[in-house]
DNA sequence: AGCACGATCTGA
DNA sequence: CAGATCGTGCTA
């Protein structure tokens, strides 16, 4: 018997909806990277939702500028910005078009082309699943992605993978963001589990 | 035109 | 715990 392989490329309905809600769904979902013949992949483990601009930890907070323009824009969309000097974070937007929000993506746990991502980045054996830097550095996502659609099937795509419990989700403050007013700063709007 | 700082990572 | 390293947005 031939064994069928269902591609299930996440539609743009999965990711139009509320953002904290698409932050745990998110949540053992299948991120695709297509390097030409090459094929990357990594499961999703940790996430932070960004509510758009009534929360000041948000990048659209202060309102839309050139960087953060693809957050505005509709669903389904990376976002991918550069920050220190030196990394690429990478986001999807999420919610209704002109709703700019988005969920970031800090964690994954490699599936495919393990191999080929441990040489993107120094050390093999290097831990993708604590900094969301890292998985950019090893996917090979960078500016050129800012603003890809996520459901042509190209390049960047995500697809159903493991179904993850709600036991297994944990909720806690997002990382990085002093700047936030406490109400944001202490909103667990950060999702992780454990594999 | 200048400047302060960041949704980070690494190595000491 | 400091250094790397530069785009971005705010102030002027």
């Amino acid at each position: 018997m031939e064994k069928i392989t269902i591609m299930s490329i996440l539609p743009v309905n999965f990711y139009e909806r509320n953002t904290i809600r698409v932050a745990r769904e998110l949540l053992g979902k299948k991120l695709v990277r297509r390097l030409g013949g090459l094929e990357l992949s990594a499961m999703i483990v940790e996430t932070e939702a960004y509510c758009g601009t009534g929360d000041s930890a948000c990048h659209a907070h202060r309102g839309k500028t050139p960087r953060n323009a693809v957050m505005f824009g509709p669903p389904g969309h990376a976002y991918v910005y550069f920050t220190y000097g030196m990394h690429y974070l990478l986001n999807l937007v999420t919610e209704k078009e002109g709703n700019p929000c988005a969920v970031l993506i800090r964690g994954v746990s490699p599936v495919d082309g393990i191999a080929e991502m441990e040489a993107r980045r120094k050390k093999r054996g290097a831990e993708l699943t604590n900094g969301p830097a890292k998985l950019c550095q090893a996917m090979c996502i960078d500016k050129s992605l800012n603003g890809w659609d996520l459901t042509c099937g190209r390049e960047l795509w995500l697809e159903n993978y493991k179904n993850i419990t709600a036991k297994r989700i944990t909720a806690t403050p997002r990382i990085g963001i002093p700047y936030a007013r406490e109400e944001h700063r202490t909103a667990l709007w950060r999702f992780l589990t454990v594999t």
